[in-house]
DNA sequence: TTCTAAAACAGTAATTATTCCTATTTTTAT
DNA sequence: ATAAAAATAGGAATAATTACTGTTTTAGAA
């Protein structure tokens, strides 16, 4: 694999933020500094760095991927309201869970938890109305 | 909301099954009893039902999302080979979890616990060749 | 049992996220 | 400097899902 000036700008935005961005927001900002870039440049990259470990992908289903650069061991919280994904300090012993239920099954790569409900801000917003 | 035959059967369909069918899956199935049923319906009916919380829905990340009439607390097991989705017994304590993380946040509805590797049977297909 | 309004439907068109394709450019090693 | 391999931009294609519209079903009241 070669090095690339765009993959790695994009690398760099994920690591800058914990907003848990988009492949088009992700897009978007890498934009700034190469407004060349294509979309299929992103998801491309994204897809190879998810399989080199790199970056971590967040599935909500709300229509659309997330992206995070944090591959540490950590939950996240989804809103259904306004579609935002925050890191959750809290993490159940993951180790103890793929030790428990690993028994008959294959590899196991990635264990994700995510809650989903209606973030505080939401709930803010709604009781104004 | 009123009553359905469509829905009706999507929901048999889908308390009879462990497969986590995708919308296309149900579709074909339901067209059995159905012959004219059309796909928006089922993609209709089941986001109504997720809504009723009497369906779950189980985003893998590979492009199409699951469901499961089986609500009651328990993981998944998903194999990025044959992008099966299985059940696990295995359950974190998921209440201690939300107990503990849902300070500062909104509300918590669903906990969903994604397990993703390669399962058993494709890693058996995988040694033969 | 008719009648009526609301809800649900079938069928199809439209949308949107993502992937694929190709000719050109960049990277890396010689 | 050169050449092969890898990556890119741009745009076309795909596939899952949603939206629209005219027709049918449901449910409750007359």
């Amino acid at each position: 694999m070669n090095y690339s000036r765009q993959r790695e700008s994009i690398k760099e935005y994920l690591m800058s933020t914990h907003e848990h961005p988009t492949a088009d927001i992700i897009y978007q900002h890498v934009k700034a500094d190469y407004p060349k870039i294509s979309l299929g440049t992103v998801y491309r990259n994204l897809t190879l760095l998810v399989d080199l470990g790199e970056v971590r992908k967040i599935s909500t289903g709300d229509g659309t991927e997330h992206y995070d650069a944090d591959t540490s061991a950590h939950s996240h919280y989804y809103c259904r309201c306004c579609h935002r994904v925050m890191d959750l300090e809290v993490t159940p012993s993951v180790d103890q869970i793929l030790a428990a239920s690993s028994a008959g099954l294959g590899t196991i790569e990635i264990a994700n938890l995510l809650f989903t409900g209606v973030c505080q801000s939401c709930l803010n917003e709604q009781s104004k109305e």
